[in-house]
DNA sequence: TCATAATTGTACTAATTGTATCATTGTCAC
DNA sequence: GTGACAATGATACAATTAGTACAATTATGA
């Protein structure tokens, strides 16, 4: 399913920014399964019409949202929810998802005619330039 | 062999423009070698509805390979490969193909937070069980 | 051969979507 | 009251994709 409905409760005397109860509430979607990965947000202006608010304060919490990594933003295409990064998942769960993205990207260069050399020295220069910790949190 | 399948893997989620995917994937099968010269690409109309996307998507993309040198388009013709380009320039081409599919690989991964090791681990396993021999089963 | 249709790429425009910037409003400390 | 700041709104813009009309080439058939 990619387009959700996206049910939204704004309180508009509660005292809490709007945008930041839009972050909230789409946070706690996705926290609890009613949003998942590659599903589809309204475009910043439908759901902007919904909530009666300036389409801007939607922008503002899609953006919020986007730097939290939650959602993905792209300019002329739309909204969707990223795959959850996976904090509590089983560490089986963990293996097959780093799985699954691993085949998928080896079938890919290996369709387009890379050899196991190339693949693996490719990979082994990326990770190089690449500080472990740093998992941009910045 | 003037007509290819041309097989193409178009995410419409990934952030990266339907016609800059299009665009790397034909770079990298001629660099690979699974395009050579005067082959002929899909019209624009049929690559489009092959992809389910806008024909002008195609033909966008199409353009830029074609100012690149990559392909010739030819109106009322069609669309092929052009002349071996200079090994050169192939190797550059071929070089930078696994390089942004490897990014992506890399991002998406660490992304997920998973660590340096099991992403190498990981690559390692799947390239163990696969062989060699693939590179051009045609 | 010539006329005409079909096929194919091109050009221009429109629609959809998010972004950037600045103005307005409202609240609160002083 | 005044100034500062945060939240929201207004406006203009940029990126991507789609719609429509057209031009160049090739195929077809009288």
């Amino acid at each position: 399913m990619t387009n959700k409905k996206l049910t939204l409760q704004i309180d508009f005397r509660s005292g809490l920014p709007i945008y930041t109860q839009i972050v909230n509430q789409v946070q706690a979607q996705v926290a609890s399964g009613k949003l998942k990965p590659d599903d589809q947000l309204p475009t910043v202006r439908a759901l902007a019409e919904e909530l009666r608010v300036n389409f801007n304060t939607v922008a503002r919490a899609y953006r919020i949202l986007d730097e939290a990594r939650i959602i993905s933003t792209q300019q002329g295409r739309g909204t969707f929810i990223t795959e959850i990064p996976p904090p509590k998942v089983t560490e089986r769960l963990r293996r097959e998802s780093l799985e699954a993205l691993t085949q998928r990207y080896v079938d890919e260069a290996a369709r387009l005619g890379f050899s196991k050399g190339e693949i693996r020295q490719m990979v082994s220069d990326q990770l190089k330039g690449w500080n472990e910790s740093g998992k941009s949190e910045e």
